[in-house]
RNA sequence: AGGCGCGUAGCUCAGUUGGUUAGAGCGCACGACUGAUAAUCGUGAGGUCGGCAGUUCAAAUCUGCCCGUGCCUACCA
């Protein structure tokens, strides 16, 4: 080799660069489909199980989403927050086992069939119901299949071969198992209340199966008179309502005041000659009104008698409008807080079976029985003297007349307005007091076993247990029917004579189990003698057609997932939804399962906040704002998504969009760069002799003593449920500790040092065990991107880092002391960096590396530093401490003198007398050979 | 309209029992390196802590009102 050839010698294959197949872009979007199918080739899930066995279970109980439609964000925000709390209980040791379940009943399926019905120009009452819910169950089988693929892509990790859904028949069987416990207990009973109802369809119709329109309508200011009150000169006296239903009145049993409202009592002294109002009677009314009542009933002269306010008429009763005509009924007056001002009387008739403020008002408060008055086809009942077989919506000014007739009213009018009108038939619809089933929150207690449940249930974040508790608190009894056709029927029945439901465990068994075998359509297709064995004559049961809420099919999950599955247990660990079911699923569960089980089903409940847009709004189609997980997952991938979720506080709203996924992908590119440099930087160290604990140096204690501290945090936040904290801890240890810091300092000795140099050992043992820890850490975050490192690392892949745990770090790492003396280090390496930069702008240095640092310390920092290698830990050729008793700290820098090595960069003054190398990089390339 | 929440830099979040000039990371700007290179390192600029009023020696933190926003109810005779 002569002179020339040795100067100009390329030293960069004597230097140990870091080298990984594991490439610096993800690829997500391609690669992690092929990742999924490792897993399903692997059988993951089940493998897990294998390795978990015996261990601890944890159980969070899949909350089911309805089958109905893809995924929007709201569900991957949900699967994705329940994925991660499941690995990482697996990664803490337990076995997590998560069975995904799907709601397959409801309205909103049988909506989506009755529409294809339409489009084809077929009625849904002429398909007989079999058939219709045959419909129904392809369909939600149709969208189980969808969303599950779309679940999995998501990274959600769980029994996706066989999950639990509630249009099996197993499940169909139990939840009518628990309606019957209900049915047992007596809590079940049948009463009444208003429905919307259709008269032209002759059905009950949902509040979204309502539009409106403009309707015109007879009005009639009707006159009660007072019978009893505590102001005795108004006895005799009328109060006066307006109401655009004429045909509410046989159903009315009580009138609303507003207990602040100014009423004034008021002589007719002079009416007009069209005028139904007679002179020298004496009216209630609201003052404000006054003028307006008297110019539409015709009422030209008037004296004001008397001024009250709402509340003095507490505990006055009046007398029906038509009670010398067979309606002899008291009408009681009640404190309405919902009567206002704004239009009629300020007084509002109260008819219990017509209204759902109503039956409220006069039912659920104050008791007041709900008079039946209207039949299904929409004509008034026969018992109603006077009005019978009239028509609700076509014999209103009929009715108006025959009131009159027997003096009941001062005014006739007509009013257009907005009224509810049927989705299907555009009919208008009315409310119709219609029998329904109930579960009793008093009748065994439930309303006390459900609180004390949640009394004894923890809450993430806290809030939730106020906000379920005062619901429990308020709620009426739960209405357990619906007049629909998918869903599980009520399987009772009803004595013809007593009007009471079959309480015989006999039957309800018989019931079960054929509907284990057959499903719930037996219900509706097989004769009733088959349900009630030779005990009971079909003839003198009603079967109930009526279907059950889906909220309680949902409600029993617990019953026929949790307790049936030998793989589960109940009470499940957690519960996790969105904020919105503490009106669903939590009340339901709670309720269903304190009836039957007088416990709560959960031991914890987590509640997530909603979607919104990069401005905090609601996410919708008209706004233009929304965002589909697949668009994401299609460009940037899932684990994107994840990091999303995690970097997040879900227990308020989440807020989603372009700048807030750049700074996802951003720190993701973080994370994987630092798992990609360990990588590199482990490549050939299997080869090399690990260094033990005790023989490495400071710094790499240091690093061991973060991993100690880092792992307690995420064991204690895991366990929480608390991934934000998480998140941050993970990526400021990539960032701050590693990246910036650990690595920066170490490069030169793991690039130039000696292969087998014990320092450089000692670096690559404790590289290994941050590699090793930081993987499993992010794994069941970055579930993809976890499982692809691994593979890369051990290049084994029939394993997977999701079937590992946690590193076990041994309790000799932790070091407090350690960690605090070199955050004092770090400061006074960042008064270095900081000079530096100083330097570099009067254009003193470029690099580091040109610098060589002059200190002046305190003695303190003096003492902190000693044994520290100075040149190493600014990354600069020199430094030395020129002034060990400084009153502050200065920083003086300089170039270094000597010249460059043509190995390690650094500038030192022995490279002119080497052959152009440092004595260090001379010795190594020397060993090499 | 009622019940329950939320509102701290462009973004995501910390801010312990009220106590010095309100923090972090990202982004941004500027610079360095070119042996983590569609990387990496450094420096810096960004906030009347939704608004107003009050309690206090002292308020992002406690109280009241208001505004914005989300979930759940109720929207009617």
């Amino acid at each position: 080799m002569s002179e020339n050839q040795k100067t100009t010698r390329n030293y960069k294959d004597t230097v140990f660069l870091p080298s990984t197949t594991f490439p610096m872009r993800g690829g997500l979007p391609k690669k992690e489909p092929e990742i999924i199918a490792r897993w399903k080739q692997l059988d993951l899930y089940k493998k897990l199980r294998k390795a978990r066995k015996g261990r601890e279970k944890f159980i969070l109980h899949d909350g089911p989403p309805y089958a109905n439609g893809n995924l929007h964000m709201g569900h991957a925000l949900n699967k994705i927050l329940k994925d991660v709390i499941n690995r990482s209980q697996s990664m803490m040791g337990k076995d997590a086992n998560y069975v995904p379940g799907w709601d397959c009943h409801g309205l909103p399926i049988e909506w989506k069939i009755e529409e294809q019905y339409r489009k084809k120009g077929k009625d849904k009452d002429e398909v007989p119901i079999e058939e219709f819910r045959q419909e129904c169950r392809d369909f939600a089988t149709h969208w189980m299949d969808v969303q599950s693929e779309e679940f999995q892509r998501l990274g959600v990790l769980g029994d996706w071969e066989n999950p639990y859904y509630t249009m099996k028949f197993e499940s169909e069987a139990i939840i009518a198992e628990e309606i019957g416990k209900f049915l047992m207990q007596g809590s079940l009973y049948r009463g009444s209340k208003p429905v919307m109802w259709s008269p032209v369809e002759k059905t009950a119709l949902a509040e979204a199966e309502v539009e409106y329109s403009e309707h015109s309508s007879t009005t009639i200011f009707a006159k009660f008179k007072l019978v009893k009150c505590t102001i005795e000169s108004l006895i005799g006296n009328y109060i006066i309502i307006w109401t655009t239903t004429p045909w509410t009145m046989p159903g009315n049993r009580a009138l609303a005041y507003g207990k602040d409202i100014d009423y004034v009592a008021v002589t007719i002294n002079q009416v007009s000659e069209t005028s139904i109002a007679h002179e020298g009677q004496t009216i209630i009314v609201s003052e404000i009104l006054l003028e307006d009542i008297c110019s539409q009933c015709g009422i030209s002269e008037y004296e004001v008698k008397t001024k009250l306010k709402g509340y003095e008429l507490k505990g006055s009763i009046a007398s029906h409008p038509m009670v010398k005509a067979g309606y002899d009924h008291s009408v009681l007056l009640l404190d309405g807080d919902y009567v206002t001002t704004e239009q009629g009387t300020g007084f509002v008739h109260i008819a219990p079976g017509h209204g759902p403020e109503d039956y409220e008002l006069a039912h659920v408060k104050h008791g007041i029985e709900v008079p039946d008055t209207v039949n299904e086809n929409g004509t008034l009942m026969e018992h109603l003297p006077h009005f019978s077989g009239l028509h609700v919506l076509r014999d209103n000014l009929k009715i108006a007349e025959i009131m009159a007739e027997h003096d009941g009213l001062i005014g006739i009018g007509k009013l257009i307005h907005s009224y509810p009108h049927s989705w299907r038939s555009h009919a208008p619809v009315i409310y119709r007091n219609t029998a329904q089933w109930f579960i009793s929150m008093e009748s065994d207690g439930l309303r006390e076993y459900a609180l004390s449940a949640l009394a004894e249930t923890s809450f993430y974040p806290t809030a939730g247990q106020r906000r379920l508790t005062s619901m429990i608190e308020n709620r009426p009894d739960w209405c357990l029917s619906r007049q629909r056709a998918w869903g599980v029927p009520i399987p009772v029945f009803v004595d013809k004579k007593s009007g009471k439901p079959l309480q015989d465990q006999t039957v309800v068994d018989r019931i079960i189990d054929i509907f284990k075998k057959e499903g719930c359509d037996a219900w509706f297709t097989s004769p009733s003698s088959r349900f009630l064995g030779k005990d009971y004559d079909p003839g003198s049961y009603e079967k109930v057609n009526d279907i059950a809420d889906v909220w309680f099919d949902s409600g029993s999950t617990h019953a026929f997932v949790l307790e049936k599955r030998k793989d589960l247990h109940s009470p499940a660990d957690l519960y996790l939804e969105g904020s919105d079911q503490h009106r669903g699923w939590f009340h339901s569960s709670l309720l269903e399962s304190s009836g039957t089980r007088f416990r709560a089903p959960y031991k914890g409940v987590l509640t997530h906040g909603f979607v919104l847009d990069e401005q905090g709004r609601k996410m919708s189609k008209s706004l233009g704002n929304v965002v589909n997980p697949q668009k994401i997952i299609q460009q940037s991938g899932a684990d994107i998504l994840r990091l999303w979720v995690v970097s997040s506080d879900y227990y308020d709203d989440l807020r989603i969009g372009a700048e807030i996924l750049k700074r996802q992908t951003d720190h993701y590119r973080r994370i994987r760069n630092t798992l990609r440099y360990l990588l590199g930087a482990l490549d050939g160290f299997d080869k090399l002799q690990p260094v033990s604990f005790d023989e490495m140096p400071e710094l790499e204690k240091w690093v061991a003593a973060r991993l100690f501290d880092l792992d307690i945090t995420i064991r204690q936040k895991a366990n929480i449920y608390d991934f934000h904290t998480i998140f941050t801890e993970l990526h400021d240890f990539c960032n701050g500790d590693l990246s910036a810091f650990y690595f920066d300092i170490r490069k030169d000795m793991l690039y130039c040092d000696a292969l087998d140099d014990p320092s450089r050992r000692a670096a690559l043992t404790m590289m290994d065990m941050c590699f090793r820890s930081l993987v499993s850490w992010i794994a069941p975050i970055l579930c993809f991107t976890a499982d692809e490192a691994w593979l890369a690392y051990t290049g084994n892949n029939q394993d997977s880092i999701h079937l590992g745990e946690y590193q076990k770090i041994p309790l000799d790492w932790q070091n407090s002391d350690l960690i605090k003396k070199w955050s004092k280090v770090r400061s006074i390496r960042s008064d270095v960096t900081t000079a530096l930069e100083n330097a570099r702008t009067d254009l003193k240095i470029g690099g580091s590396l040109q610098a060589s640092v002059e200190l002046s310390l305190p003695e303190e920092e003096v003492m902190l530093l000693s044994g520290i290698d100075l040149p190493t830990l600014f990354i600069t050729s020199n430094a030395q401490i020129v002034n060990g008793n400084a009153s502050q700290i200065k920083v003086e820098i300089n170039l270094a003198v000597g010249d460059k090595c043509e190995r390690c960069w650094k500038i030192l003054p022995e490279v002119s007398t080497n052959d152009g190398i440092c004595r260090r990089c001379n010795e190594v390339v020397t060993a090499m050979v």
